[in-house]
Formats: structure tokens, sequence, C-alpha cells
DNA sequence: ACACTGAGTTGACAATTGTCAATTGGCTCG
DNA sequence: CGAGCCAATTGACAATTGTCAACTCAGTGT
């Protein structure tokens, strides 16, 4: 039964079972099932034979039952933080709260598993008046596919970037929205692209009144939800046509090892402006750190240097990451301290 | 699976692996179980070999995980409301909410199949600053039980009756004080019997800087929650030696019906005042309907006609009860309205 | 009228999960 | 140091649950 609860992740279609009957109240079966299988704990044939029906229609009920969020399976992120490894992990790189998602074994690709933790996270802080500034990214998505239905009407969700050329499914207006969708939030999109062919022509997009408004709910975000780049694996940046193999060589030459909403760091974090910045709309690194909540989502061993620089400069309050990359970053944090590079405290 | 999680209502044991390990990181394997059972749907087995323990062990820490609130398995009350059935009782006498809990061929008591649909719907009703007033009686101590464990500083439990001098598991101080456990909230008791001897002791307490202090803070309730006595029953109240036979006669004999936080009331949910009113130390019935959210709890076949009085003088704006008690509601309300027996709007 | 369609249901089988008695392994106490 | 103890763990069996192909039946089109 919880195996098909993660195989239908967005579940195709939604069953009906009579059409005649008003779609508010042709719930009873399926909550009453829900009711005494979970919470008075009859077997599947004692709910069958309550409700007059056979078992595997009972199945078929609880199974309905999840898919539209009459019952709840939730593990509580709170206790995923209190794994060893996060805490580790959260203590060596300063941050306030760590989760450290378990392996696998491969089952599943290490975005999704991330995705799934953060967005559990992400529903546990949110707080009513919350403005949430989102970048993008692969994990970015995957979190707002794991997000369950949800209204909180007086949520703000906030596109940070500009948007992508590209049509990929991670683009920020994506991720931006179907986040807001899932949450039932404000939704803020950022209308213009993320980058603009020249300096010039940035100034004049900033000015355009429509752009201040919405930069003005952007200052306003309390938190901020990012993944994290590598510049090795070619960079999601440039597979969604965000940038070029020529715009981005200057950056790596100058040492960029990671992308943190659109923007390069190197080896400590330390923000890399070039050319290309002038031509990008969007939050920059210094604004981003300046937001309270800062919560970055990302794992794999190809990341593990960007995640180390971005958690180094403290761009992340929060981390969700899965274990091979936790158990990497903790021995590089005690090294660095030994060796005396630059942390903020 | 789900069959443990009602068998053992209360765990009587915390299992701990190792006592050597602090308590805190003890919950690793507990943790990680949950987390790959329950979010990615992996089957028992696979998550025995992740984590290289036997399938037997994987059993045990999710059992734990659910004694321990690792994982959350509930059925939301909002839909328990789309029930038709909830809907009409909600119509027939205008409530705001109405839970009807399915009927479950006499597995569970009347009491304890209301107290944990109550219980849900508490938790999703109460907000950060509420001063939640509570009576007594068997469903509320059934509500007790059936909360879960939580951290709620920011609320107030106040005990809107005396003390019985009986030494029940349903006394009014026991319900106050399990209820404000359970949810991690203040606990405001009221220090003195619910009923004295005289009119003249009552007054005397009632002069008291203790009580009078305690009062202002029941007096700010803005929600409370009940249950309804039948007299039929010779009642909660008596059994627990809150009252006596010769105490209630006159209030038999005057039409009483049923019986709310101690107070006695007619057919038409009307208070009577008799001798006894005067010794009674709690809110009165006419305070009680003041307060904004009113949780009435119960149902069997013996308190219809109580909760029908109830309902019909509008003591309350959420009803929680059963099937067969439901349905036994919905006429007689629309016969009193035909027969214009008197209803408030 | 009749075949067709498709959602909803069912029975029977396969897979997963719960139980429990037996075993292991660490710890204390004599 | 070994016996005794207790709790955690395990293997094997029993019970429950998931799957799926076949079936039902109301609505539709010809």
């Amino acid at each position: 039964m919880t195996k098909t609860l993660q195989r239908n992740v967005t579940p195709p279609r939604i069953k009906r079972r009579a059409l005649s009957i008003p779609a508010e109240f042709d719930s009873d079966p399926v909550v009453w099932a829900a009711w005494l299988y979970y919470e008075e704990g009859m077997t599947q044939e004692e709910v069958a034979d309550q409700l007059g029906v056979s078992r595997a229609s009972v199945v078929n009920f609880l199974q309905e039952a999840r898919d539209r969020n009459i019952v709840t399976i939730a593990v509580s992120s709170r206790h995923l933080q209190t794994i060893g490894l996060a805490r580790e992990v959260a203590d060596a790189y300063g941050l306030t709260n760590c989760l450290v998602v378990p392996d696998d074994g491969g089952r599943l690709p290490v975005h999704e598993r991330i995705g799934r933790a953060s967005a559990r996270l992400l529903i546990e802080r949110l707080q009513p008046d919350d403005v949430l500034g989102v970048s993008w990214g692969r994990t970015v998505q995957a979190l707002s596919a794991a997000l369950p239905e949800m209204k909180l009407p007086g949520v703000t969700v906030a596109q940070i970037t500009g948007c992508s050329i590209g049509t990929t499914e991670f683009s920020p207006e994506l991720c931006t929205s179907n986040i807001a969708n899932r949450l039932g939030a404000r939704c803020v999109n950022l209308h213009a692209p993320g980058i603009v062919s020249t300096a010039q022509i940035k100034r004049l997009f900033m000015q355009e009144p429509a752009l201040v408004e919405t930069f003005k709910i952007i200052h306003r975000s309390n938190k901020v939800l990012f993944g994290v780049g590598s510049v090795d694996d070619a960079g999601t940046a440039m597979r969604s046509g965000y940038m070029s193999a020529e715009n981005i060589g200057p950056y790596l030459a100058r040492g960029a090892v990671g992308v943190v909403s659109g923007r390069f760091i190197d080896r400590d974090g330390k923000p890399i402006l070039g050319a290309l910045d002038n031509q990008m709309i969007g939050l920059t690194l210094d604004e981003i750190a300046k937001v309270p909540e800062r919560i970055c989502i990302g794992g794999g061993s190809d990341k593990i240097d960007a995640i180390y620089a971005a958690l180094n400069n403290s761009y992340a309050t929060i981390l969700v990451t899965d274990v091979a990359t936790a158990k990497a970053l903790v021995p590089r944090a005690a090294r660095s301290a030994q060796t005396g590079v630059s942390r903020r405290p």
C-alpha cells in the first residue's frame, strides 16, 4: 500500500464512482474506508464487510484516499534532522538545520530524494505571511513535484531569477509557479529574461515599472530556496539555454566551482563577478545572503565542491542533502577549519 | 502495520536499542527506516537490506517510528465533514461543522470512536493563542487519550468546572491536564470542588483571589469542548460522586433530559436552574453559549435526547458524533422545524 | 434493439507484512 | 570470570495486502 503511494507520484486521473453524484458527496466510501482502516486499525477485510464491498475495492478506496490527501502519511522532517550525520554537518558549517536523506541503493535519483525531503521541510517551515524566493534547477523542480496540495493563501512564492530561454521542465518560471500552485500560495513571476544581451538592456529592463514592482516583492523575501549547480557537468544552466559555453568560459578560468541562482562562486564561496553579471536579471548573491532563512538543496558527488563552496560562505542556513554528500562535507569543514581557510562564523 | 497502531493506544514503554547511545542520536535506524518505507515506498525487505538488519527488525523500527510520531498517519477531519450525513446534520441544526464517525460494527465503543475523531478535529482547529475551555466526561477523556503529543506552548487549556470528589479516570481535572499535557499547552486547573454544600460556601470560594484569577482565564476561553450526558442512565455525573440522586431528583422532575458541563437542560435545551446551581462552581450554560466556538462531542442512542436538546438551543457550533446518532438527529430537526418548536437561528 | 465502451468491481493468486518463540549479545553482580 | 538477566534481534510461519485479468453494468452510438 505504501508501494503505490510513491509509484504514482502524480496520479494521472482521479477516479469517480458515479458520475451522477455531485463530486462533493462522492467521497463517502473513500473517507469511511480511510477512517476505519487508518484510524481504527481495521483490516481491509473488516472494512470491506462494514462497507459491503469486496476487499479489492477497499484497496482501491484506500489508494484514492491517499491520492486525494484524505489520509496523510508523513515522516516529520524534524526527525530527519536528529540523524547524527545531519547534526555533524550542521555543526561543522554553522547551519541552523540540516536534513540528510538516507541512501536507498540507487532506487531513486539523488535529486528526487532530496526534493522529497525538502518538500517536507518546506511545508513544515512556512509561516502564514512568508515570502519565499525560489531559484530553479532539477532539484527544485523535484521539490515542487513532491509537495502536497495545500491552501496557504497568505504565502507568496516569488521567482528570484529571470526566465530561461530554452523550455525545459525546470525553468525558473515553472519551478516558481509549480510550487505556488501546490501550496495554494500567491505566485509572483519575474517576467524578464534571466540573461539579456547587454548591460544597457538590463538597465532598461530594470527601470520598467512592472519589474520595479516585482522586485519590490522579491526583495521582501524572508526565505529563499535554491539548488546548487556544479560547473563540471557543463551545468544545468547551459543545458537549458540559460547560458552558453562562451559566456561561462571566463568564469571557469577564474576558478568557478559552482552556480547558485545563476551566479558563479569560487571554491571559497566568494562570488565571481564577470561581464555576464551585468546582463543577469535576478537577485545577486549578496542579496540572497541577506535573506534570513536560506534553504539550500542539492547533493551528488559532482556537486560536492559547489555545495562546500556555498556553505563555506554561508549562503545557506539550512541544507538538505544526501548521505554520501554529507559524509564528504564533514571532513572538509574540519580540514578547512584547521588550515584556516576563511569561513564566516 | 496499521493494526498495532491502534492496538497499543498508549505504548507501554519506549524501546531503546542501546543504552550507551544518547537518546537524541539513537533514532537513526528508526528514522531511516521510516523514511525509506513511508516516503520512498520501499518494501520492508528492501529497507532491511539497505540498513543491514533483518526484516523483522524493520517491522519493529517502523512500529517505534509510529509510536514516537516520527511518522504521522492521519485522516484529515476536513474530509470527514464532507460525508453527506455530516452536512445534513450541520444544515439541520445550523452548525458550522459536523463530523460523523462511521460505524465499525461495534469494534470500539462509541465514545472511543468519537474521541478519536474529535481529537483530530481539535488539533486541526486550534490556533496559536487560543484558550480552550474543557468540560469533562468519558468522551472527553477518550479524546485526550487519542491526542498525539505536540508542542503548542501558546495554547491554554482551562478547566471550566470544579473538580469531582470521586476519583474516576475522567474527572474534570484529569481531562484538562491530560489534554494540556498531550498538546504541550499551558494547563489551568480550577482548584475548587465542582459542587459545594451550600450557596454561602460557593460565594466564599468565588471571592478567593486565586479562584478569581483562574476565572479570569476561564472567561477568556474562545473555544470550549464539552460532552453531553444523558440523565436516563443515572448520569456520568452521579457515578463519579459529583452529584447524588437526591440532588438530581428535582431536576428530573422538572424535565431534565441532559447534562452539559454539569448543568441540566430540558428537552428544548433551556437551562433548568435549581438549588444545586447555586452550589456549582464552573461556567454556567449562558456563559458557555457566549464562547465563539463550541465543540460538542458525544453519541449513542441513550444520548440522542440530550444532544438534540443541546443542539436545539445552539450550545454547540461544532458537533462530533456517530452515524446512528446523526441519523436520528436529522429527522428530528426537520420535524421540530415543521411543528415550530423554538430553535435559535 | 444491439454491440460497444469504459469505469467500477470482483475473485483468486502472489507478494508483502505481522507475530512470536528462540537466539544472540552486552551488561551486571556474585 | 561465569551465571544470570534483559533487551534487541532474528527466522519461520501466519495473516494481511497488492495485483490483475475477468466480469458487470450503465450509458452511447448506430
